[in-house]
DNA sequence: ATACATCTGAACCATACGGTTCAAAAGTAA
DNA sequence: TTACTTTTGAACCGTATGGTTCAGATGTAT
């Protein structure tokens, strides 16, 4: 399941595992130059706890090296700069952390698709395996002069989050899935407010059994 | 209503009207020494919406006293440093901008109160007259190095918030004004987490509009 | 062996940051 | 008028920040 290749940090005490698969490795030639003393995917993987900690701008490049356990120069060479950094990071969390989405976009029926996703919001974002809450807030929702552009990255993955719930939803409108009063984007929409919710209360130290309370509240009225 | 004089920023142009008033004012004998040339509280609301809309850490020095309209000497002899200043922001914000929660939680009864809390929230946080969102959660989730504490005031602010809620939707059990099965904790847990979510929506650009009709979803359906 | 290619490490850079200093300005008191 | 008090303004400060440089290290190729 490549999907928990994001969770597992199987790399991070790895550096020598690395070292052995690269001289044993006879299938890829080895390539002219000195070797990397890193996996890329480990310090990437690295980096995006931190973000997810820090949030972007409350992260500066000696968090990023001295986590990712390099140095600026192949931080630098390896990932372009801080911000190309975090975009890889955004990416890695889409398709790692995140992709529980998919799977519940997935299911059958609107009420499954809904109460997957609140379960495994609630379980994940305040899973203590990671830092608490969702990267695309936890990286900051406003921002200082000088970081607009990343700032409006994490307003555009949002929203996308919320158009792919509304297309699904809107789907179960067309397949008569969905109670006839209920319009699919407002559902959407509250959908992801209590998800957004989530990730702030999970911030403030609400565990996963105290917000999947509040979404087995939620689940029991919801009209669907 | 002083609830609303920390909407109305009428003193960011009138720092003439200042003077005069400094000059007319017989009944407090002026102070020895020269006089402001700012207002306290104009400064401090200025310096509020520059939080609200940069957060903490991306708020610089130069920002505040651009938008204050005061120099560095004259921030540092108000209001201490950067930190003692957003905290004393937190404070007018709270006295201010989220009076509408002591007046939601007053409301007569159960439902009232969830009502009014939604309904105001999804108008205020979207509100173009200020930036969106809430300054407890605009301020920061996330932060550096060497600003914990501030963090640490904005997660203790926030669970303030849902605390109070807590002990009112107990109040209403107590005086049977809950349905039975319907824990006060949880559905205060839900009410702060749709209140939070509204937040992160209204950064994202959704319209008051837009929001309530999310909330008008929430309300038709949740136990009340 | 030398030549080449790539990475590491440590130092460096220009600018930004929050905070400090102090002479001059602007008032009151005598 | 001088003395005193408080504020302003502009310069300054030490440190932090994201980014750059380059000699040496470590590999492949000939």
């Amino acid at each position: 399941m490549p999907a928990q290749s994001g969770f597992t940090f199987f790399g991070l005490d790895g550096i020598k595992v690395h070292q052995r698969s690269m001289q044993s490795d006879k299938a890829n030639p080895a390539k002219m130059g000195r070797p990397r003393t890193f996996r890329e995917d480990e310090a990437l993987d690295a980096a995006m706890r931190v973000f997810w900690e820090k949030g972007y701008e409350g992260t500066s490049l000696d968090d990023l090296t001295g986590a990712m356990k390099i140095n600026r120069s192949s931080l630098y060479s390896t990932f372009g700069d801080k911000e190309a950094l975090f975009r890889r990071v955004m990416k890695q969390y889409s398709a790692g952390s995140l992709s529980f989405m998919s799977e519940a976009l997935n299911l059958k029926t609107a009420r499954a698709v809904v109460e997957a996703l609140l379960r495994m919001s609630a379980k994940f974002l305040g899973d203590p395996g990671h830092p608490p809450g969702c990267l695309s807030i936890q990286g900051g929702l406003a921002c200082g002069s000088g970081n607009e552009e990343v700032q409006q990255a994490m307003v555009d993955w949002r929203k996308a989050g919320l158009v792919q719930l509304q297309k699904r939803l809107q789907r179960a409108r067309a397949e008569g899935d969905l109670k006839k009063n209920v319009d699919p984007k407002d559902l959407a929409r509250l959908i992801m407010i209590i998800m957004n919710g989530l990730g702030v209360q999970a911030v403030n130290g609400a565990t996963p059994a105290e917000m999947n309370r509040a979404v087995d509240l939620a689940l029991q009225s919801l009209p669907l």
